[in-house]
DNA sequence: ATATTTGTTCGTAATTTAACGAACAACAAT
DNA sequence: ATTGTTGTTCGTTAAATTACGAACAAATAT
């Protein structure tokens, strides 16, 4: 697969973004992150439907696609977005989407 | 307690689209349609580095997700962007981003 | 009538995703 | 030292994704 001709560095960042973005549990919690910047995963825990192991493997999805990152605060762990990559990937659906 | 109570449509929307945009090629081919509203699929064959099949089945998904829809012109089938589908997409990632 | 062009569908295979409960590790509190 | 809280990792399972070539269908061109 030798996309990398064709395909832009700039696509293939956005399409892992948009990958990331891609499940309504990821959105929930990107949404309120790009509302309030922090949370704590275990009042995702409580809010959301999911086993928290589950939740575990979303959250280790974002921080994967750099949206997010984890604080520890014991016993506790702060999520808050990773404002750096947050801004690149405004940026990038920005323009994508002509806004 | 469902996921459909905690989590809203607006982000389910959100996460639908998004998961259509989470791949390499489908993310070339709305960037394409998004500056010039309108392709042929056999155009796509050429500039891309993957079979005729696989391209197919990306162009089906984003016509399953509402992004694209197909004209007949036979031979070929041009490709035009869902311009309602596309506006909204356009709206909710707006919101979601802040822009 | 036959061949060519165009794109979808089929069959298959490898990989990834999503989900859960159980087990575990780290740290606080008792 | 023991208990409790918090969240990750493990093991498993089912389903979805991605990819290909071959076969097929539809329409045009020869």
């Amino acid at each position: 697969m030798k996309i990398s001709s064709v395909i832009t560095d700039t696509q293939k960042k956005t399409a892992r973004y948009a990958k990331a973005l891609g499940h309504p549990v990821r959105m929930y919690v990107m949404d309120l992150l790009s509302k309030q910047s922090c949370c704590y995963s275990g009042d995702l825990t409580e809010e959301l439907p999911i086993a928290k192991s589950t939740l575990s493997q979303h959250l280790k999805e974002l921080k994967e696609a750099g949206l997010i990152q984890g604080e520890i605060e014991s016993p506790k762990i702060k999520y808050c977005i990773n404002k750096e990559n947050w801004a690149e990937a405004q940026q990038l659906f920005k323009s994508f989407f002509n806004l």
